[in-house]
DNA sequence: ATTATCTATAGATCTATAGATAATGC
DNA sequence: ATTATCTATAGATCTATAGATAATGC
């Protein structure tokens, strides 16, 4: 069955969204092409058609949901309203919609050059809007690298960590560290 | 075949240390039965007489492998020393053999109970630790926590952004970071 | 005529189990 | 007699491909 020009383009948007949303919350290996596909409505082979490859369709919703973060990255006036939000538990129980890099980072090193690149473009764009939020420091490039690692990792254990008051506590303490920066 | 108990303790041993490596540079689902046994010189059925379940020789392995990283944890006498080893470039490079924590964390939040348990141990043992380098600190455990988040954060983003440069860069501005504690 | 999607299927690979085997440990 | 290991296999699940289908877009 043939659908229109519109119509594919739609399913395609939707395939990427849904994969964005399913990549974070069960890692890049941890959803098949069919789980991908069914939460777009499609069956698996029309993944084929749309992407060729279950690494290249990767490649695209990574980009989408980078897309996603930065602009509400931009959102924030201040790096104390960015961390905030950041290491907010909110942020920590919705992996489907947050941090690409806190979500997939673990996983990065074994995927392929374009997943790695796409990955590594987030990294400096990151760092380079932190930097911006930095007037007057010395290296502010450096101090933006030190503050992502933080907020990363902070992220990264809160989720981890099965102790609710732990994980709060953990946010916190990055919160705090960063708040006098 | 069977086999003397002190081979099969040996070979409980050996399937326990490879484990502990391959998990940590594959990622707990990156592994199979197969590979699991088959460093360890067994076949995959071996497996369920010694452990009953991937996930129960998971568990072990990571006991086994944080024990490890508490030992040399223990053998540094300052922070100083500690932060410089664990955001070396070394360390960076052989994952297989590094820390638990930066290798796998992405993945423990889909973990069950038993591995989550493990794991939010192995953060509270390390934040001890850390707070015991930290005299007179009014909070030390929250400062541990910042430290362990900011370490941990580091090294996952150096070992997957593809740019060597930037992953020095990383490593280096989170040494800083920390020295200055 | 083109093409987005579906169906069917190939070929790997994954975790787990059942039963056989053969050496140990009593 | 016990038991650590092996072999064979079940039953899922995974990525990918081939060919059919049917509506679009010319």
């Amino acid at each position: 069955m043939r659908v229109s020009k519109e119509k594919a383009a739609q399913n395609r948007e939707r395939i990427l969204t849904e994969a964005a949303r399913l990549f974070r919350e069960h890692g890049l290996s941890g959803v098949g092409v069919d789980a991908l596909t069914e939460a777009a409505g499609l069956t698996h082979g029309s993944l084929y058609s749309q992407f060729g490859s279950k690494e290249r369709l990767a490649v695209e919703a990574l980009g989408h949901a980078l897309g996603q973060s930065s602009a509400r990255m931009n959102d924030a006036g201040t790096l104390g309203e960015y961390v905030g939000r950041y290491l907010a538990p909110a942020h920590r129980d919705q992996r489907g919609d947050g941090c690409v890099m806190a979500a997939l980072a673990c996983e990065i090193p074994r995927q392929g050059p374009a997943v790695r690149r796409s990955f590594t473009a987030a990294v400096r764009a990151v760092m380079n809007r932190i930097a911006s939020l930095l007037p007057g420091h010395r290296n502010p490039d450096d101090e933006a690298l030190a503050i992502v690692a933080t907020m990363v990792g902070a992220l990264i254990l809160a989720r981890a960590v099965d102790d609710p008051e732990m994980s709060n506590r953990i946010l916190a303490a990055a919160r705090a560290r960063l708040g006098h920066s």
